[in-house]
DNA sequence: GCGAAAATCATTCGAAAGGATGACGCAAAA
DNA sequence: TTTTGCGTCATCCTTTCGAATGATTTTCGC
């Protein structure tokens, strides 16, 4: 920017230079005073226009519009679990794994089929997950640990 | 535009008009042609670069660069019931409504009393629900309901 | 090694859930 | 009109759950 308003001081004075010598050599006729001013004018308007849109083209480059336009995708979103939360409501490791059988549908006993511990055991765990979450059914442990982030 | 460069020319012709006029009566010295270039340069580079920035400010509204940042947001991609698989199921209204009762963790007392039936009645109801779908346990229900596309 | 947390198992008992079966009313279809 | 599907309700009985409580054994961090 300051670049260009040194040129244009520096184009005008060659010019006012040029014009003043003309003046005296070979344009003294009669209406030089009118063709004097026309030129300058001329002149200096064609380079301020220039030198406005330069500056306004400089300006450009930060005028950018940014439009954050927010794409809905398919949600293949993994499921994350939160584990802060987990934390904060004290379940262990084991329990969650009884709640995520208990919300595979699996009963009591089969649960502890599958885990190689016995019926009681499996009872004891879901009891002491339900006081955690709140809840007082298995359904509603499920319900709760799926709004809690805790199972998918 | 149009008409600002008839503003522009009129500006002008009055300057040079008026500069002509000072040039005879009172500023006829020495320096005078300086002085009078000087002043039409400073003018018209004024009006020049006003000029300018006017031209592009008006272009500006469509030469704005839209930069469109696409966001993935996890859409909350609207659940859509199977109802084809709930025909050939053969599962009625009143079973499904039993279904998302029990999956929102109501015990068989609570929806009743929240569609105003007797207990016994929900129990045919998620009875005849889990023979449609196989379950053995309401648990095992919701499991399956959300699998076919019949609940959330 | 020690202590706390976690995991394990058990017993008892009441509540809830689930299976089987029968019955009634009602509206729409055959 | 008769049949059929759906919703409603009930009774009897078995199984499963869940609460309460106590005890033993791992496991793990310090």
């Amino acid at each position: 920017m300051t670049k260009h308003i040194l040129w244009y001081g520096l184009l005008g004075g060659v010019v006012i230079a040029i014009l003043k010598l003309v003046e005296y050599q070979y344009l003294v006729v009669e209406h030089s005073t009118e063709v004097y001013g026309a030129l300058i004018a001329a002149v200096f308007a064609a380079t301020g226009i220039w030198l406005g849109l330069r500056m306004t083209r400089a300006r450009d480059t930060t005028r950018e519009t940014i439009v954050v336009r927010e794409i809905a995708v398919p949600a293949p979103s993994a499921f994350v679990r939160n584990d802060a939360r987990l934390a904060s409501l004290g379940v262990t490791r084991r329990e969650l794994e009884i709640l995520e059988l208990i919300a595979s549908g699996l009963s009591n006993r089969e649960i502890a089929a599958k885990i190689f511990v016995s019926e009681n055991t499996v009872k004891t765990h879901s009891s002491r997950l339900f006081d955690k979450l709140g809840a007082r059914r298995r359904t509603q442990a499920v319900q709760l640990g799926k709004t809690e982030g805790l199972i998918p």
